[in-house]
DNA sequence: GCCAGTCCGCCATCT
DNA sequence: GCGGACTGGC
């Protein structure tokens, strides 16, 4: 291994000279404005680079200042492949580049996550896989949807299979490159299937296969690994990607699995220009099959490369570091590091202790709103991270009744509910008939007389035929072979119908296509004749969709791409909550999980419920050493979140799955140095039922079935949605709290308020009912373009 | 085929 | 505590 210390090919003289010439100021300082190690890791563009970036030690700055570097010394942006494990992270860092070097460089960069960037190069080449290149991406529940009816085919109870425990053992196949042939020969598969009761996996993981392929759909592990059987049987084309890609660029380098492992390997094969980032004390994904070798043997692969440490924390105070630093030692395989903090002692690490989880929910909500008072935060200033989703509402509760803002991430995204997935479908099938799944899911849905019997036969057959169910329906003699009249005539209706939209793919803009099949599909009608609170929300969700879609035509209008219904959709599947964010969500406090807090920084940071089962977690049963280990380092992750201060907090009773269970507070707070920790004094479960003052944190089993505020749903889940809802119950007139301005009332100069720009001026009117255009100026997001038969406007004044 | 009511099993963690 | 699956009456 080469030392750090080494000079850089391009001296630092040269750098300023070529960028004087630019005459921007932002990149005539940009090394300076790096401490040594990072300006090495910088400077060192060529050949193989390991940095190992430690919690808040300028990973990102470091990245994107290695690119702006690389551009400035003449590379071109299209040669630059960047890949991370977020679009979030993506889109940063390119806005980050972009302000340095220009949008009009930093368009160019390869900058993506892995599933979307092997996606777009899989849609150019999907002719060589026999793919038609507007494939569908199944989501987790479109695939798992698919394994159910797969096993019912196969005859195999989903007693004994069970469709997650199938799902999750394909998905660790497809991320070892483990093909269905291959995986029915390897013994040591055979023996563990054989172990865990289920000896026909194999089959399974071959049916399914044949039929995602029948579909013209691909599953998230398939972007990578047949990204790598691409790369595996047509060396010319992966010749052409390792001449297209000169400098690659890898961030969370630990968390890669080893399909994205080899994908990275085989397009550097040629140059070696690779450089990956990454902490292995942050590897938090074994699960989703990541290997935390990949960073280990590092060196291994690349025998010439070079190391630089980032070992400086510029984010949290000592405390914190020290305190991380004193859990993560007690793991074994890691590379050594001394991560330092020169920011101030700063405060102890605050443990609490709550008899009860709601109590814990009442003791945060209380801090929060003390020290905000005292220390003058804003509410975004802090997190709540959690260890699973399930943990979230009871914070939710107790914040929503302390009238403090918050934001919640995970949990149901958007673009998974209900509502929402159907529409998406319609979209799928047009684009993509031979999508089963979607298919299925919308063929009775506005109902249409097509039952479940129908359906399952439909499938049935088309399966028995190698046909898809598309390709079945729209024979009419092989249809009306297996159905009568009437039924054989409801389904005609229905592929008439999306062959209509069809027709309108290469002619309309997404936008236009979009509204056309949300109306004629009868959708939209059938969510706005409901008008419970819980129609009246999904007629909304609705409708921000068509207003994203309608951005997107817009903006690709303007920057001159292409605009259709398909180019919207290609990468829909791959975006997950974060990239949802709206302006109106700047001042709330954070909720999420850990492993979605990766990345992120907060001045305050709550870990809640660190106890024994939960965290670490003992969920999936035993655990193992290496079990352990993840568990410590997703600990050591969620504490390097915070800034100033740092709290652990547990309860002694908490509900689970409905039922009082009994905690421990966590091993990993007892294996921090006690001198960076604030303890509390232990309270005794047994005495909460006798103080009166406690009550509020008496376990309250709340009888089956019941419903927080009146209703139950999926979208009260939505924080606005919970306010706005109970708003709407107690209003007498139940629209009354809801009834925004006619598009006829709305006039020029107006002020005006819209549910996800926030407020903002109008400045012009055109168009006839009921297509009347607004521009609107809004202070948060600029202007806009507004459709108002979907986008709803309230008045604020005249 | 459809709907409402009830029961059951489950929850890591994410692209 | 929740959503999905199942059941039975129409």
């Amino acid at each position: 291994m080469k030392t750090t210390n080494f000079t850089s090919p391009i001296t630092r003289k040269t750098v300023l000279l070529l960028v004087t010439k630019q005459k921007q100021k932002t990149v005539q300082n940009y090394l300076e404005e790096l401490n040594d190690a990072q300006r090495l890791a910088v400077e060192n563009i060529d050949g193989a680079s390991l940095i190992i970036a430690g919690a808040g030690s300028g990973k990102t700055r470091v990245l994107t200042y290695r690119i702006t570097h690389l551009l400035k010394n003449g590379v071109r942006p299209g040669s630059i492949l960047a890949l991370t494990f977020t679009n979030k992270a993506a889109r940063e860092m390119k806005n980050r580049i972009a302000s340095m070097v220009g949008q009009n460089t930093a368009r160019y960069l390869w900058m993506g996550t892995f599933h979307a960037i092997f996606a777009r190069i899989l849609r150019t080449e999907s002719e060589t896989l026999g793919y038609p290149s507007n494939f569908t991406i199944y989501d987790s529940a479109d695939s798992k949807s698919l394994i159910k009816s797969v096993m019912k085919d196969l005859n195999l109870d989903d007693k004994t299979y069970k469709p997650g425990v199938v799902s999750s053992r394909i998905s660790a196949a497809k991320n070892n490159l483990v093909s269905a042939e291959v995986y029915a020969t390897l013994p040591e598969i055979k023996e563990y299937d054989q172990s865990i009761k289920m000896p026909l996996i194999g089959l399974i993981y071959k049916e399914y296969s044949k039929r995602c392929f029948l579909a013209g759909a691909m599953d998230f592990d398939d972007l990578l690994m047949k990204t790598n059987t691409l790369f595996r049987n047509h060396p010319e084309i992966l010749a052409k990607y390792q001449r297209i890609f000169d400098y690659i660029l890898v961030d969370e380098y630990q968390d890669t699995n080893h399909s994205q492992y080899m994908i990275i390997k085989k397009l550097a094969a040629t140059h070696n220009n690779i450089c990956v980032v990454g902490d292995d004390a942050q590897s938090i994904y074994s699960f989703r099959g990541a290997r935390i070798e990949n960073i280990l043997n590092f060196q291994n692969d690349y025998p010439n490369h070079k190391v630089f440490k980032l070992e400086q924390n510029y984010r949290s105070t000592q405390t914190i570091v020290d305190a991380a630093n004193s859990v993560i030692a007690k793991n074994k395989r890691q590379i050594r590091k001394n991560v330092f903090s020169e920011k101030e002692k700063g405060a102890l690490i605050k443990v609490m202790s709550a008899i009860t989880d709601n109590e814990e929910g009442y003791l945060v909500s209380n801090e929060i709103i003390e020290t905000r008072m005292r220390d003058h935060f804003q509410f975004s200033d802090y997190a709540i991270l959690y260890r699973t989703n399930a943990q979230s509402r009871i914070f939710e509760e107790s914040l929503r009744k302390r009238n403090i803002p918050y934001k919640i991430y995970g949990g149901l995204s958007f673009y998974q509910r209900k509502e929402i997935k159907d529409l998406l479908s319609y979209f799928r099938l047009v684009i993509n008939p031979k999508d089963n799944e979607a298919f299925k899911r919308i063929i009775n849905y506005p109902a249409r007389g097509i039952g479940q019997t129908s359906l399952t036969r439909l499938e049935q057959f088309a399966a028995q035929n190698n046909l898809c169910i598309w390709e079945f329906a729209t024979n009419i003699p092989l249809l009306l072979s297996e159905f009568n009249k009437g039924t054989a005539s409801k389904i005609n209706d229905f592929t008439k119908l999306i062959e209509v939209f069809r027709e309108k793919l290469e002619t309309h803009n997404a936008f236009e296509l979009a509204t056309e099949i949300a109306t004629g599909s009868e959708i939209l009608k059938d969510l706005y004749k409901e008008q419970t609170p819980e129609g009246v929300s999904r007629y909304e969700n609705i409708q921000e969709l068509l207003n994203g879609i309608q951005e997107f035509s817009i903006s690709a209008q303007e920057e001159g791409t292409s605009n259709r219904l398909n180019n919207y959709m290609e990468d829909v599947a791959l975006l997950t909550d974060q990239d949802n964010e709206k302006p109106e969500d700047n001042d709330r406090v954070t909720l999420m999980t850990i492993h979605s807090a990766k990345g992120l920084e907060f001045k305050n940071v709550f870990i809640v419920g660190v106890e024994e089962n939960l965290f670490p977690s003992t969920q999936m049963g035993q655990k193992t050493l290496e079990d352990l280990e993840e568990e410590r380092r997703l600990f050591y992750v969620a504490l390097t979140r915070a800034e100033q201060n740092a709290y652990l907090t547990y309860a002694r009773q908490r509900y689970k799955w409905g039922k009082l269970d009994f905690c421990d507070k966590s091993r990993f707070i007892d294996e921090i140095d006690p001198q960076f920790l604030n303890m509390p004094l232990e309270k005794d479960p047994v005495f909460y039922g006798d103080n009166p003052d406690l009550s509020f944190a008496a376990p309250k089993p709340r009888p089956q079935n019941s419903v927080i505020a009146g209703f139950r749903s999926t979208s009260a889940r939505q924080p606005d949605m919970q306010q706005k809802l109970s708003k709407l119950r107690e209003a007498k007139n139940e629209t009354e709290a809801f009834e925004y301005s006619n598009p006829e009332d709305i006039q020029a100069g107006m002020l005006v308020e819209h549910q996800r720009f926030g407020r903002g001026k109008v400045l012009q009117m055109e168009g006839k009912m009921p297509d009347i255009q607004a521009t609107v100026f809004f202070q948060n997001a600029g202007k806009k373009q507004l459709l108002l038969k979907f986008a709803k406007l309230r008045i604020i004044n005249t």
